[in-house]
Formats: C-alpha cells, structure tokens, sequence
DNA sequence: AACTATTTATAAGA
DNA sequence: TTCTTATAAATAGTT
C-alpha cells in the first residue's frame, strides 16, 4: 500500500528503514488497539527497533496479566522444558523453610541461655540442664588449656627476657669498668611487664595447674580475675 | 477498509465477531512479521481470542527471548511500581541472608553446646562459660519451681486420696456391723500410687525445699534421680 | 511531518 | 471458512 510493492526483506538504507519502523510501528499498534475493541480479544505486543527502543502495547487487563496468562497457557510446556528455572512459588516456598528453621535455632538459644523457659515441660528442662552442664565442663576445660597455654608462652618470654637483661646488665658493668667512667644504671624499659601472677606461683597458679589433665572436672572459674588480666592473657 | 467505516467498539454480533476477528488476526500477524523483517524489529505478539484461545506471533529469536528482554528492560520499572512483587533476584539475596543467619545461628548453638570451641579465643571463652553458667541457674531454678509444683499437687492429691479411703472404710466396717455379716476386707486399689519420695521428707526433699526463694543458687542436681520419678511427676 | 498515488486490508455479502 | 468486491486504510516514495 503505497506508491510501489516492497519486497519481505530487511530495508538496507537506514533512514528508510526507521522511516518505515516508525510509519508501521503507528499502524501496527493501531491495529492491535482494534482488534482487541472489535474483537474483545486481549492482546500484548513488544517490540524492540533494530535500535533496542522498546515499544508495546496491551489491552487494559495490563501487559503483565496477559504474559501470566501466557505462561500460564503455556505452563506444562515449560515444565518439561525448564525445570530448572525456579519459579516463584518454589522461591517462597524456600524462603518459608529457611524461616521456620531459623525461628527453632532462635527458639534453641533462648533455652540454651535460660530464657524462655515455661514452655519446657520437666524432662526437657532436665535435657538442657544435662547439656548445658556438659558444655560448662568443655568451656571450662578449653579455657583452662588455653590459659595454660598463655602462661607457659609468658614464662618462656620472661626467663628470655631475664637472660637478655642480664647479659646487657654484666655487659655495661664491663664497660663502665673498662672506661672507668661511672654512669647511672639504665633503667631498662621492660618490653613486656609480664603480670605477677604468673611468675609466682600463688594460690590460683596452684589450683590452676592441679587441673592438668582433669578434662572433665570444674577447674577453678576465672569469673573472678580482673578482665585486664584476661585481656593480657589473650594477647 | 471495506465496505463501510467501523466503528471502534466491541461488535456486539458473536458471529461478527469472530469473523472480523479471524480476518483481522490473519492480516495483524502478517503486519507483525513485516515489520519484523522489513525493519529489523524484534516483535513478540500474544493473542487471547475472546473465547480464550491463543495466537502468537515471535520474530525468530523466540517467544522467552523477547519476554525474558522485555523484562529485563522493564527491571528498573519494576522495582519502583512493584517492590513488594519480588523479583528472582531479591529472592536470591533474600535467600542467601536468611542462609547466613543460619550459618551464624548454628555456630552459636555449637558453642553452647561446648562444640568447636578452637576458634574461640579467651575472651570469648569466657563470655560463654558466663553466659552457660547464668542459664544453668536459670534452668536449675526452674526446673526446681516446677517440681515443686508438681510434688504439692501430688501431696494433695494424696491427701484428697486418703481422706476418701477412710471414709470409705469407716462405712464400710459400719456396714459390715449392721449387717452382721462379717466379710473379707477389700482391697481398696490405689487410685494414684503416690512414690514415696513425695510423701515422706527425706533428704532431696530437704534439700529441694531450701532452695525456695534462693533463685540464683545451684540447687541440687537432679541428675541422678531416677528417670521413672522425673516422668512421674512431669506426668 | 505532510502529501498523494498506490497498494493492502477488510466489511459485507454470497 | 473462503471468495468476491467495493471501499476504507495504510503507507512508500516524494516534497
């Protein structure tokens, strides 16, 4: 229609090609627009131009709508060929899981530290007791065996640091002998001030090695010791 | 185009109808594919007829293809008119979140069972055995209040139980005496065989009872009784 | 974007 | 549905 035949093959000149697209595009949306009047038909209509501009058209039911209706129409086909293409519903249906399973760990905690407790008949208030009494033990064995850990390290670090001091101590003295100029003792600065408790052995030390060995047993509780202590401890 | 202008609205005649729809469908996919070809248009075209049957027209690189781009373009659309539709992409992030906090969840609760306890260090350590030896106390309070519960509803009951015995046995020997008709005693069937632990005060007992009021205290540990008696009184 | 000669689409009828 | 045909609409090429 118009003023020669076109053949049905890409128009190579570019201008006349986004001439025709945009000449065409208005009467082919024209024509949906009808069909779906006339004919009470429900119509979606995408194009993309060569340039990747997107145009459509969809009769007021809404273009999403109508592509649910598709995919719906269309729906055993998928299955069979993507089903692996999750959907929606298969989404939701994960999420709801991943939920229920946190509201028990949550539920789990509270109980492991002693909340919510009314809705726990006798046995299992008796169940946690059980367990929590058995993870006291291993909290308690593992800090002891790191503390332990900690104190050899430090007694280590001390005697080294006792022998280096006192090869610098005997090596100044030389030296002011041999320069027979008297000078003030330097006082060293001590790299690490290693805390009293653990070069001395006094009554925690004791207790606190008497465990070795006794994984089960409640050691000694370190609740007590001031935290700058532990702060060191744990470097 | 024909014999006469149309009017744009539904033809009310279903004959009509269904004849313009089938003719205007013929020439509506033709303008589709033209289009696409002449002008190097992707073109994706859903037809519903009104008595719900589907036509559809796609340029050659497939129906999922334009829809899956059509979406894609529309993303940004999406998120602004429809946040609360959730996209495949949300769902997988929603997903992996709820994932981590499991992950977290599940550590947690492994060290409050005293599991993979390397990773922590001393400070941490310390906070759990706090944390265990709070809840401990808690359970044990507890675990404490409701036996005690349960054993003043047994002394009750046992109570109830025994005033009813006698008194049945009273009219009973009152009967046996009018009636001059001596008669063997029946056994009366216990109706709740009460343990004797809860009627007697032994030594748990005294112990359970001067827990009361003292909630931040180890009572005994009921560890060691046995499991019919932890049953019962759960009942 | 507008014009217009032509082609195309299609309404009505068979 | 399909064919026919008169006519309305669309549009290619031009301005």
């Amino acid at each position: 229609m118009g003023r020669g035949r076109v053949q049905l093959k890409r128009i190579e000149n570019k201008i006349s090609r986004q001439v025709t697209f945009s000449k065409r595009r208005t009467g082919f949306l024209k024509k949906a627009h009808e069909i779906s009047v006339l004919c009470d038909a429900d119509v979606a209509l995408i194009v993309f131009s060569s340039k990747g501009k997107l145009f459509e058209y969809s009769t007021n039911s809404s273009m999403d709508a109508i592509l649910e209706r598709y995919e719906r129409y269309s729906y055993a086909e998928q299955l069979l060929t993507a089903p692996e293409s999750e959907t929606q519903a298969s989404w939701s249906l994960e999420s709801t899981k991943l939920k229920a399973r946190i509201e028990v760990l949550e539920k789990n905690i509270r109980h492991y530290v002693g909340e919510d407790l009314e809705q726990l008949n006798l046995r299992e208030l008796q169940n946690v007791e059980q367990q929590l009494d058995t993870a006291l033990k291993r909290i308690r064995t593992k800090k002891n065996q790191v503390m332990h850990e900690s104190i050899s390290e430090l007694h280590k670090k001390e005697k080294a640091l006792r022998d280096t001091n006192n090869s610098l101590s005997k090596k100044l003295k030389e030296n002011e002998k041999n320069s027979e100029q008297p000078c003030s003792m330097p006082q060293l600065p001590q790299p690490h001030s290693v805390p009293s408790f653990a070069t001395t052995s006094g009554p925690f030390m004791g207790a606190a090695m008497r465990e070795e060995g006794l994984a089960q047993t409640h050691p000694v509780s370190t609740t007590m010791m001031p935290l700058w202590m532990i702060r060191h401890i744990n470097q």
